[in-house]
RNA sequence: GGUGCCGUGCCCAAGUGGCCUAAGGGGUCGGUCUGCAAAACCGUUAUUCGGCGGUUCGAAUCCGCCCGGCACCUCCA
């Protein structure tokens, strides 16, 4: 088998280029995961995704990942602490707010969040990362570091925290493009700390003894920056160099700048590799922010009957680079290719139970359709001519009558689709277990009148056949005359 | 004010110097099938890529200006 070459842009070197593991043929990756101090929005999703398609190309040739997502559940701050901490704390923030109320202190909270987090991972059928590590397990890891990064002279501690020492890093803004110079340049309103040595200067440790969540330190009682905890648990889990790094788009800077300073600084080693982020997701055109109140939640969007695979479709059908435009449209439109996945999948099921003998008629241009599609991830995920492949595919499947030969080839081919893109069907088939809002009561009576529209029609009484399927219509109960003559219902 | 990204048909969205007289999906319209529907299948739908100039034998793709949208600029994925 030749090798593969994954190609991706890397934020760093600014370009689309190979990426290349340390160790041959395994992924070490890191990405940042949410903050849980509310329910994960369809946009941070979206970067997940990102994330999610990696490690399924990664695995579709043959290499192995370790993938290390974490959770961060400190809650840091919601405006800028430069100065004396006034900012709030986000997770003491929710805590206050009304829908806050029903935990009893943040630690609840937080893992109330988290485990709604997991929850609609694994609806939008995510392949599980290896570890999801925890900000609060690493307090110790942090605090070490801090200390380390302060005995080699990188950071100094103020009476406000500890902070890292940006001048001391030649290569900060490297990532981002926000150089000393160009972030001097730009005029904006930033509140001054007196006590730092430079305005640029980034927490790794804040003194708090009012916070919420509160550690011991040799500072005293406070609560770690946002930025060590990465450093800390990418290090600890995946080595001091890493391969991939990945994030939102927002995280470059400063969050991901940071890390590579703090993580440099304390190994002397590169920190990363390979960095990817994924542009932002709009709404209906516009940026999601809490004052247009246009945030989309998994949860909401089911609540109003969206599937999950079809929610995964819609974030994906865009390539990662570039904003993309979440619309209920679009979202409809996913819907109806999820189906055609699924309408494929059910004619191989059926044909793997009946199929007739005969010749595998389309094998090898399925193989070829994966082939491509796989072509198109490694080459910087391009997931609409992936998914363009995967729907030619799906499209033969459904045209032909399948021979049993021809079925296990279009079985094969969902499978791998499935494997990379996972948009053909969840795994534990945990896909709506349809929450039959219909009782067996209702069942027998809809069956009674089906039988009966049937008489209708054998008796070529079109008009009561039509009605009878009106008055099911007006309960949300749709009736499809198959092509041999048996009759199916949903309802929806 | 600084930095970076983007603008492709009715909608979503690939393509980033010649294989583009521009993928794929949705929708539209026409057809096949079916009592009629639905589904499925076949065909149709941009001489054109925000505007204006320029470079080139050749540009949606490169350059300039303009218009429009987005992001980051110290803790929002």
């Amino acid at each position: 088998m030749t090798e593969k070459q994954f190609r991706l842009y890397d934020s760093l070197s600014r370009k689309v280029k190979p990426l290349i593991t340390a160790e041959p043929g395994h992924l070490r990756f890191y990405t940042c995961g949410p903050t849980v101090y509310s329910y994960a929005h369809i946009g941070n999703f979206r970067s997940f995704l990102s994330a999610d398609l990696v490690v399924r190309t990664a695995l579709a040739i043959g290499w192995k990942v370790t993938w290390v997502s974490n959770i961060t559940d400190v809650g840091h701050l919601t405006d800028d602490d430069i100065a004396d901490a006034t900012g709030e704390d986000k997770m003491e923030k929710a805590l206050r707010s009304k829908e806050g109320e029903q935990f009893h202190n943040v630690w609840e909270l937080a893992e109330y969040y988290e485990a709604a987090y997991r929850e609609d991972w694994k609806l939008l059928n995510l392949v599980e990362p290896d570890v999801r590590p925890k900000a609060t397990q690493h307090v110790r890891e942090q605090i070490l570091a801090a200390e380390e990064l302060i005995e080699k002279g990188f950071a100094y501690e103020t009476p406000t925290g500890v902070y890292f020492s940006v001048d001391k890093f030649p290569g900060y803004g490297k990532l981002s493009g926000n150089t000393q110079e160009s972030l001097r340049k730009g005029v904006r309103d930033v509140v001054l700390d007196e006590n730092k040595k430079d305005q640029s200067d980034f927490a790794i440790w804040k003194k708090d003894d009012k916070h919420l969540m509160q550690w011991f330190s040799p500072y005293g009682w406070g609560f770690p920056g946002w930025h060590i905890e990465c450093s800390v648990m990418a290090r600890a889990y995946l080595g001091d160099t890493i391969d991939l790094h990945s994030g939102g788009e927002d995280n470059k800077f400063p969050h991901h700048e940071c890390e590579i300073a703090q993580s440099e600084s304390l190994t002397g080693k590169p920190f990363c590799e390979h960095w990817s982020h994924t542009a932002f997701l709009q709404v209906n055109g516009q940026k999601m922010s809490k004052s247009l109140g246009n945030f989309y939640y998994v949860r909401g969007l089911m609540a109003k009957g969206a599937d999950p695979l079809a929610i995964r479709f819609a974030l994906i059908s865009g390539v990662y680079r570039k904003n993309l435009n979440f619309t209920d449209q679009g979202l409809e439109d996913a819907k109806t290719n999820i189906d055609r996945f699924r309408r494929a999948d059910i004619a191989v099921a059926e044909a793997l139970e009946s199929g007739s003998n005969g010749a595998d008629t389309v094998g090898a241009e399925l193989e070829d359709l994966y082939g491509q599609a796989l072509d198109a991830m490694l080459s910087d995920l391009n997931t609409p001519i992936a998914i363009s492949k995967a729907l030619e595919g799906a499209k033969i499947i459904t045209r032909e009558t399948l021979s049993l030969e021809s079925a296990k080839s279009g079985e094969r081919f969902l499978n791998l689709v499935n494997d990379l893109l996972g948009i053909v069907r969840h795994p534990e088939d945990m896909v709506m277990v349809e929450e039959s809002k219909t009782s067996t009561a209702d069942e027998a009576r809809i069956l009674e009148r089906i039988e009966a529209r049937k008489a209708a029609k054998v008796a070529k009484d079109w008009g009561l056949a039509d009605s009878i399927r009106q008055e099911l219509l007006n309960e949300s109960i749709v009736l499809t005359d198959n092509s041999d003559g048996s009759v199916s219902w949903s309802s929806t």
